[in-house]
DNA sequence: CTGGCACCTGGAGTGTGCTCCAGGTCAAGA
DNA sequence: TCTTGACCTGGAGCACACTCCAGGTGCCAG
């Protein structure tokens, strides 16, 4: 079973070392292994787990609501119907924010074509 | 000309009124008007152009870029190739982030999916 | 003439999510 | 043996974008 240290972790999920540290402090990261020197070795399972909270901080999920769900992860299986819940709420919002977003994109585009066409204008005679 | 007061202004454009001055006092809103009283007067320009914050702001644009824009447009219509520069550039930036968005959101849905089949496993014999 | 409301100002405070720092440990290579 | 580099801890500090507050003005309805 393989481990990495903290900085192949950070190289492999783009997460600074400061920051891995910060997740388990606050719970988010639970139980790290040590060596015995006491520093870190995580697991595939630990990397996983990290790849999640990637996909779910990326798409604005607060760290309060990730909380949520790693008790969740902890609690164990009988959590999975809430944690369907709770990702199928957020896989809403995702959706939302992207709808938003294309809206917002709209308007920015028909500036610049309104840009392009002010340019377009012959100037003087 | 219509006017409008704070109130409307925020009613309109979805910014609180701290914000409204907040952006003010930054300079990302120049030269409000003002009545006999003192109080804000807002011109449909002034509506315009908190439309265009809008979009920028919910398209993630810093406050910062926001302003060098903001300066390039008080600057004049010579700027025009400037802005349509800046505009195209952010433009390919929410582009990048639906893109993003839209994978963390596979990579969510396939997790959701994952759960669904957890649990459609019979449990017990 | 008295509320009550919308607005004003300058400045301080807040929430989120990191990020940095000082001072220390440990292991490996020159 | 010495140095370098990766790592450790607890706690302070920071950037961003607001948000709140105290104390005050102006105007209109009752």
């Amino acid at each position: 079973m393989a481990v990495f240290t903290p900085g192949q972790v950070s190289e492999e999920t783009g997460f600074s070392l400061d920051t891995l540290r910060y997740y388990e402090r606050i719970g988010l990261l639970g139980n790290v292994g040590r060596n015995a020197a006491g520093q870190r070795r995580f697991t595939d399972g630990d990397v996983g787990w990290l790849n999640m909270i990637r996909c779910l901080r990326d798409t604005g999920m607060p760290i309060a609501e990730m909380l949520r769900f790693a008790e969740l992860v902890r609690q164990g299986d009988h959590t999975i119907r809430d944690r369907i819940e709770l990702l199928e709420a957020h896989d809403d919002g995702v959706e939302q924010q992207i709808a938003t977003l294309r809206r917002r994109q709209g308007a920015i585009q028909h500036k610049i074509q309104y840009y392009k066409d002010v340019m377009a204008i012959p100037q003087g005679v």
